[in-house]
DNA sequence: CTCATGTACAACCATTTGGTTGTAGATTAC
DNA sequence: GTAATCTACAACCAAATGGTTGTACATGAG
């Protein structure tokens, strides 16, 4: 099987991205208030460059978006991804729901 | 920041699971008819023990339950791991919602 | 009993991941 | 203009991932 080759891979890195507690937090961050990312790097245990990959992870999965100001590089949400990944998550757990609601039934006969 | 030790790292591996797209087919598929592993690993391109692997992430991840039965191990959908997931999802969902509605408001002034 | 089936598990391998340090290029501050 | 700040990117490293093959052991079928 495995069908819809591009969005399995979309889903790929999505999951993966947030499959990593940094980025899970520098999403949340992100999403009260944009951040510089030496801005967001000052606030985690480890390198100015480690920051920096994992913010391309999230870019890559359309969780963020980077913009150049001045000097600086400017993490925002990236609403449209956001809203994408709601929607995939929603999607998801309705087949969960729909399905477990299916062999509650079952198991009830 | 990165609280919830626990939960931090029940996410790492949810997500993780959910990052492969044979694993969620293997989730898809256990949640309408349960199977067992040599039952699954017919299904795809690959080795007998790379489905195996594949299965030992899902349960670790509490996404489905292993028990034996005859010579043969059945593969199912964890309900409970499920609603965790579930809840989980739903309670980021629910961060990233009121964050992102708190922007557009603050936008639209 | 014997053979085929289903599983477990180890060893191995290439690639990816998550981190590091170091160097170089922009831009701002003084 | 010079120095400090912010970023980009390469090179490197250890560990994890996703796959393989091979061997051994249970269990069911004939």
């Amino acid at each position: 099987m495995v069908v819809h080759e591009l969005k399995e891979i979309e889903l790929d890195r999505l999951f993966q991205a947030l499959a990593d507690a940094t980025r899970r937090d520098i999403v949340a961050r992100v999403l009260t208030s944009e951040s510089s990312v030496s801005g967001l790097a000052a606030r985690y245990d480890m390198s100015f460059a480690a920051v920096q990959k994992h913010v391309a992870v999230l870019e890559r999965a359309l969780l963020v978006t980077k913009e150049k100001r001045g000097r600086e590089q400017i993490v925002r949400a990236h609403p449209e991804g956001l809203g994408r990944v709601q929607r995939l998550l929603d999607e998801y757990e309705k087949i969960w729901l729909q399905r477990l609601g299916r062999i509650a039934e079952i198991l009830e006969q």
